[in-house]
DNA sequence: TATGAATGAGCGTTCATTCAT
DNA sequence: TATGAATGAACGCTCATTCAT
């Protein structure tokens, strides 16, 4: 691993850790093991440092859910693939994945930083939760609910889920597993919701 | 309004506007009119400062919601008009509110603090959830469902919207009218869940 | 006790234990037990307490040293009696006897202070241990030695002699004793110095 | 002479004229002509650059009164050399020395510090002294006195005059030359003490 | 490509002092 | 006599940034 990319790593992992404010770039060169000149040398300054190694967090996201949601059989499933897959990269990812709850359009860092090319980029993750109930509305899987308000409070339930495990550390057992059954009851069609499941 | 009183207040919209680490102590004092010591003087540093801040809005908000649904005739109905209340207080307080979105459990600021308090705090307001939950189940308003994992996910509905709303700024007109039929059908006992709303 | 004098004592007691800078105004009202706004009605500024508290406790010690010193048969017991009853003054006051390490010519605090009241005030301890040199030598107790070098010498002897047994905390049994002998042998005119004793 | 060099420097000689309170880390740089940020690059916070500076200076004259005691005939001529040794150190170092005033288990300021690592450096100088005594007694020079006691009170003597001529500043001509008469006369095994000198 | 010396704005905090009550 | 609210200068310290090597 040269020099450049580990220091991109470390920096997902400062900055997942402590936040934009309290993070330094002292700490990520010092966990990347190079002179700290060398930070500025390839990724510019402290803001565009965070912009990229958030940027880079999202578009692996982006990249893996969005191959496990394709292959769904219909909408309902493909909202289930979503949500699984999207729960399964944050575990696989707990050392740098912190990095986008500070990264986000929903996190309290964000509110100095270039706002609009944050939230253009998440949006990209709302969209697709969209496509897949408009899909699931046509093919009879989800029942009729307005697409842009359903979307995003699919949305909101899964940040609330990943803030609740990783930020809040309250032991919840199968916090996952129900968020994913709580959410596929309420878009079901199906009458007494996912109690197929 | 004397001068203790307006840095509290003050103190909650800057927190709340910028975090923990963003936010000075100068601001505050500024934004109160008061010389900056005498922030010190009345609530110690700024650590203090920012649990005494937090603290007193949680307990607004827990008296709020605690009467707003303690009249309801069923479980289902009760966590209807807490998430409701919970809705119209962020509303009712869109200046201040924002300091729980960083003095919370769910917030990146906490992680430098004292967590457990914190988290001892916010619990009271999702044990209400469990209770009303645990009522609707027995009263036959809620279908059978884990308790515990269902009352974190309510609330981490809750929490997502809020951010959404207060953080994100997406344009989403009936976000949070949307999230509580969201939560009412996934919880629903009877068939087709909250159709008869 | 009035108030006042409650204020005096505990000035002696904390500028003693904290010098000059480390001291603080609200440090020396709590040990008081007096609202703080009360020491600067009373004795004026910092400046003031600490030259009031340092030459109050020099008094005492000049008033105990000469009652002592006064009745000793020759100028070398009156030597003896001088440097004995200063090491007693010291024990018997030693929570407030330390101002005198702080408010002194010999002190790191007296340097920004007025050090010529300071030294004239002292110059008064010395010039009575000149005195009793002077006549120890007429009186044939003391050798001949030079009068103002040998009294700074002796002060000298006792103020490291303090600092080591207040100060230092090294564990030296007897100190104080020893440190009397070592003045009287090298004083004493008689053959032999001090084996008399 | 490099930066590094000129902060410790200018450090003995700000913490040797004020003291640990009084000096302040700007008033440091600005005698180094450094930016007072790189006072913290090199040194660390301000107590450890306090440690730092204390500790070269005792270095440096343990070397000294070593050399030049190591050549004395016997025990009474070692005693003398340190005690000749340690003044002439004092005054030609003048400007830094009194950085030792300070960072010393005798030293008012030192009450905050990590007093045992100081206690312990200036152990070494006194245990030099007592070697010296213990080397007297054994070959006739010095008569028989308890080690510690009067390894103690010769130190004392020097920390006494020392601080008369660097802090009280009263006009004492030879007040160096007769503390070293006062401590031979008194150590002396000879009939009528340093008569000879 | 790689280093770390050097800078100084800006932070939280302390505290003597003043003054209305 | 007695109180403590109110002020702001000054402190130690952190850290992003620049730049010569």
């Amino acid at each position: 691993m040269d020099k450049k990319e580990s220091i991109l790593l470390a920096a997902q992992e400062i900055f997942g850790a402590n936040g934009f404010s309290r993070a330094t770039m002292k700490m990520i060169a010092d966990k990347a093991n190079v002179a700290f000149g060398l930070v500025a040398h390839y990724f510019g300054d402290k803001n565009k440092l965070f912009m990229t190694s958030g940027f880079e967090m999202v578009n692996s996201l982006l990249t893996h859910v969005r191959k496990e949601a394709e292959g769904a059989e219909n909408g309902l499933e493909a909202v289930r693939a979503f949500i699984t897959s999207y729960f399964s990269f944050v575990m696989k990812n707990r050392r740098t994945f912190p990095i986008l709850l500070h990264c986000t359009p929903f996190a309290d860092d964000s509110m100095t930083m270039d706002r609009s090319a944050i939230a253009r980029k998440f949006k990209e993750l709302i969209d697709e939760v969209e496509s897949y109930i408009a899909r699931g509305i046509k093919d009879g899987s989800i029942r009729e609910l307005p697409l842009c308000e359903t979307a995003f409070t699919i949305y909101a339930v899964i940040v609330g889920a990943v803030r609740t495990r990783l930020v809040a550390q309250y032991t919840v057992p199968n916090l996952f597993e129900e968020t994913v059954e709580f959410v596929i009851r309420s878009l079901s069609a199906g009458s007494r919701g996912a109690d197929s499941a």
